[in-house]
DNA sequence: CGACCTCGTTGACGCACCGCCAACAGGATG
DNA sequence: CATCCTGTTGGCGGTGCGTCAACGAGGTCG
């Protein structure tokens, strides 16, 4: 990806220069954060000059959008088939396949996780959102339930919110190794099972924010 | 907070201006986030020069993180009194309490969350992860442990997953508007009993990552 | 009351970075 | 070989940040 330096001027199809622009700001935006590096940094990575960056990408901020992108959906492998059993079952082997996951791209994970805060940009925010909303439906789909595409509903919120603990659980194994693997997969599993079974039918009996009192 | 401009060169005790100038980049900050703001900014809003912001704290990743301190401590308004009853009583008066206050400072809270995202800094994320430490703290009184402080135990890495489970839960209902805030409670408080009761401890019952066998 | 000293404060300089654009040249075409 | 298309370059203009020497408000002392 990174081009040995001092060749001048080679001529590239469009496509072509554009995804090596983008590997080597992947690189670099997964080592080291928004503004540590510069968009002189991926020119330079690349053996280009620095205003291709922007010929290509336009901003640096929308060029970091799209890195996020990658790197959001490099380490989803998407989880293709269900197994089979019951839910606790279900989830159990869905648990195994999202740490086995991320244990074979720990890096690439990490790093979307570091690119990855919603912070106060709203792309940004959008861009994260859609891969939340992503997981959720994989999480949707193995309680059996279909998703019903991307209705505000209190079902959803509930499970987003379980991705968060779910990411938060595996950084604690993978970053801090303050858990075991076996641990985690206890950990995710069976917070998962509870609130599927338990709490959120309970929820949705509830009167909702406005409306929908027993919907999902 | 904010000089009413023109006033030239008005000469304060150094506590009084560090105050004021990090009052006016709270309130710029907890608005727009970070490279939203300029220094210039900040210091306008002050109506003092740009340097001074620079002399008093260093780099304007110094004052942001200051700013995030604040906006962290600020919404705390620290759990004092456990309540009484059974753990699922306490579970749920502590719930109670912790919707109340993010819902009396809802701005500041939402703004703390928005500028608390634990992005690629080191130094950020240690001021972010001293915060959750203490509402873990708060977690383990709740549930008639002693914490041992800050080790680095299972038990506390689930409560610090389960940290960003409440605080995910808590943007739908104030953010998105997704949940209600009978939902959310409901959500909130059935999790963290669920943790505390059957998951945990099948947790700390298991080998950790090198050590403590079953020590909390 | 005026000279003086202290230290909070200022304004400008140097530097790094980003977005833009006119000019340049690789390489295909006839 | 002449010509055109377009990928590519390098520099210009503007902005933001950190630093620093100089300034002056306000208290002190003779």
């Amino acid at each position: 990806m990174s081009t040995s330096a001092a060749r001048r001027r080679e001529r590239w199809e469009p496509d072509a220069r554009r995804r090596q622009i983008l590997g080597c700001a992947v690189r670099l935006f997964g080592a080291r954060g928004y503004d540590e590096v510069s968009t002189a940094d991926i020119a330079a990575a690349a053996g280009v000059a620095r205003g291709l960056v922007n010929h290509y990408f336009g901003t640096k901020k929308e060029l970091y959008l799209e890195v996020v992108r990658v790197l959001l959906t490099v380490p989803d492998t998407a989880l293709t088939t269900i197994p089979d059993g019951d839910l606790t079952a279900r989830v159990d082997g869905a648990t195994t396949w999202f740490l086995d996951a991320i244990a074979r791209h720990t890096d690439a994970w990490v790093a979307a996780m570091g690119a990855a805060t919603p912070g106060r940009d709203p792309d940004l925010a959008a861009v994260i959102a859609e891969a939340d909303e992503a997981t959720v439906d994989v999480i949707l789909r193995l309680a059996g339930r279909t998703p019903h595409p991307r209705a505000r509903s209190p079902l959803r919120a509930a499970l987003r919110a379980y991705v968060a603990f779910a990411r938060s659980g595996a950084m604690e194994w993978l970053v801090h190794g303050s858990l075991s693997r076996e641990q985690t997969h206890v950990l995710l599993s069976r917070t998962l099972t509870t609130l599927l079974t338990e709490t959120i039918p309970v929820i949705s009996s509830r009167s909702g924010p406005s409306e929908q009192p027993g919907s999902w």
